[in-house]
DNA sequence: GGCACCTCAATTGCATACACTTCACGTCAT
DNA sequence: ATGACGTGAAGTGTATGCAATTGAGGTGCC
């Protein structure tokens, strides 16, 4: 929710540039996230670095304890499995809504970000990971339902998170060319096969989540979180 | 999400008040929430009051507008269209997880829950709602993940809301026999009969929202929180 | 009467102050 | 060495203050 890119909205910037930064594993699961640095380092009061961890606590993303620093959740193995789970019924009713439904722009628009994808594919593969789980979130967008859109995009970062914890290292090939047949399927309005390509390919996705965990380190916040300050102002 | 009731904490308990107020159509959609009234009436300062709107205004039950007064949101159709469609979805998702799955305790628990609701029926409207909401929230709960939990919370209270706006005045009898039904079907471990129920089940509830909206009045926020603001402390 | 404009009280946005809690470290007894 | 304990720095919880914004009502002009 609130995710009006207003240029006023501070804590939307910090959360965006937060969400990215969790998101790519610029800030590992467990990463502390103190009030203070955050204020200081997006040059804003403790009170909005505040409000920003309240918002991104309840994306699941960063975990509140009472009198205690937040940190950057560590989802357990059942939580992944539970994502998952609502992952694929609430991806199924996307395709469900999309199939066939899809204006030429927006088809295009899909093949763009496919494309840069592609494009990608041989940079840090934390970058592919989040362009992947954006193309799910490109797609839930174009249901126009914003509810769908909030869920499916904090299920997504969710499972990113996940996977970045469990998943093998080289697992940047994530799937490209289903992206594109998924888009194909949705184009031609084939809802079943669109369907059964979705959930094939998040099976696919889930199944990489076998892997040990790897502990979190502390790298220092300020040095983290530097390239993700810049857009903020 | 914060759904701990610890004593302590003033911001989930002012949430839970305000909740249950919105649920139960004390706070009819429209009705203004302004920071300081909040905090006056429940003892706390602008601080607290503004972190449990900010907490509702991520569960969708309150709209924050820049700089302008946070009011109970107002869900279009189309808005409760899409929550509908979502609801079902995940609520299906709690049948597959549940049936043949319920321990005998738990099936206890869900036919008290059933008996309350037999017993308000009679009572005010709001509350048989609010019973009625509790019954499919009270469901989630037993598929022991959290996230489940949240999300269908989440909805289930925004239909509430909309079923408030949308609905004929008399729907007080929301199906406490389906309840029942779905009850048994999951007791028996019959996963197809338990869905069909529930799909049914949702499907009636959501053939309601039919009937023009009615507009919002605006009582004093102090009188009609009286009630809701007791168990605070 | 109706409409544009102005003004000010009401309200939010944000920062800061202070009390309380937690945790890390050092001390001391064993 | 080791483990209990105490102490202070670091960090959170909450209230409050001030500036900026809004909008409701009043005023004057048409």
């Amino acid at each position: 929710m609130s995710e009006t890119p207003s240029p006023k909205d501070k804590v939307g910037m910090i959360c965006r540039a937060l969400r990215r930064a969790i998101i790519e594993q610029a800030l590992e699961p467990g990463a502390k996230l103190p009030e203070d640095s955050l204020g200081e380092r997006f040059g804003v009061s403790r009170t909005i670095a505040r409000h920003a961890l309240g918002q991104l606590a309840s994306e699941g993303l960063v975990e509140l304890r009472r009198n205690r620093i937040a940190v950057v959740v560590t989802p357990s193995w059942q939580d992944a499995r539970d994502i998952f789970d609502i992952r694929m019924e609430l991806e199924r009713l996307i395709v469900r809504k999309l199939a066939g439904k899809l204006k030429p722009v927006q088809i295009a628009r899909l093949k763009d970000h496919v494309a840069a994808e592609q494009q990608a594919h041989d940079g840090p593969s934390a970058v592919s990971i989040r362009l992947a789980t954006e193309f799910h979130i490109l797609l839930a967008s174009m249901t126009n339902s914003p509810v769908l859109v909030r869920y499916v995009s904090e299920i997504a970062y969710r499972c990113c998170l996940t996977l970045s914890l469990f998943s093998r290292p080289h697992s940047s090939e994530c799937g490209i060319s289903e992206h594109i047949a998924i888009i194909d399927a949705l184009q031609d309005g084939n809802v079943e096969k669109a369907m059964t390509l979705m959930h094939a390919h998040l099976g696919e996705v889930a199944n990489r989540a076998l892997v040990e965990p790897s502990p979190a380190r502390g790298r220092d916040l300020v040095d983290v979180l530097a390239p993700y300050a810049e857009e903020t102002h």
